[in-house]
DNA sequence: TATAATTAAATTGCATACAATTAAAAAGGA
DNA sequence: TCCTTTTTAATTGTATGCAATTTAATTATA
């Protein structure tokens, strides 16, 4: 039928909207826990890896914008999980750095990972395809940027 | 390493809530033209199938609740694309129905569900893949909480 | 060097999302 | 029938998310 493209049962990004929003509640009991979003929380997981990083260059790994990073390094700041200072070198800057109490929330946040796995109950080869068709996905929508 | 499984490139997840902001964003030009936003889009998707449904029904189909139906829902009545009303045999209920403007808006939607798939820019295979993929993760998730 | 252009963060305004609560109506049971 | 429970919307409060603008700092250029 003419009008069959609009069919919400005919979208593609319709269940990945649903899926971002269902799979990120399944965070929320475990992430309560650490008193921490699920923004915070993948915050969190950059900085655990690399300890010291710009307000820039946070938003770019996680795809966010000032507007949202701002307000929610001033959150986690609050809670003492992290400092922000400006780059003396360029003050344009802010240099985001993980505290003492911040890498130290790692360790109680270790588990969750593999609770999530649990509702999430894809097979490992599906798990796989997922990742890979998502990843080639976020490549091509920033190709498109650059066009 | 022990902390291997929280890295953001290890996670599912993320990349799920990647691509679901970014493709949202990708609609933004489209739904501009016809002063719509991603949600009242796939909400009026909903209605130019069934016409007439209840909060509770619509909510049901799109994975949203009250607090967020409720003041889309009164928007889209602004912009006079719907008509809320008490459901006559069961005051509890407010029945949404779609006005003929509503109805109208659907030509000028049409073309949106092509534009965005250029920016996607998957092969059939992979749309297709990720597709059954994907409404086979939400089942998982319905069925997680009925356990 | 003085000015223009660029860059980074913050701010503002709007629109979700959702948990928790409230209010009203309907259904069920003693 | 009266009372309790359930159901549906609406409301409240918190946290994003993003476009657009602003501010301050840096870089590029005439």
């Amino acid at each position: 039928m003419k009008y069959d493209k609009l069919k919400i049962e005919n979208q593609l990004c319709f269940p990945l909207y649903v899926c971002s929003k269902e799979i990120v509640k399944k965070y929320k009991p475990f992430l309560d826990e650490l008193d921490l979003t699920y923004t915070q929380y993948i915050t969190m997981m950059i900085l655990w890896d690399e300890k010291q990083l710009t307000v820039k260059q946070l938003g770019k790994k996680l795809f966010l914008d000032s507007g949202t990073m701002t307000p929610l390094l001033k959150k986690l700041e609050s809670k003492g999980y992290v400092k922000r200072n400006r780059d003396i070198n360029d003050e344009r800057n802010v240099i985001i750095t993980i505290t003492e109490k911040g890498i130290k929330l790692r360790n109680s946040a270790i588990t969750i990972p593999e609770k999530v796995g649990k509702c999430i109950n894809l097979s490992v080869e599906e798990a796989q395809l997922l990742y890979k068709i998502l990843y080639s996905l976020i490549n091509n929508l920033e190709d498109d940027e650059n066009e």
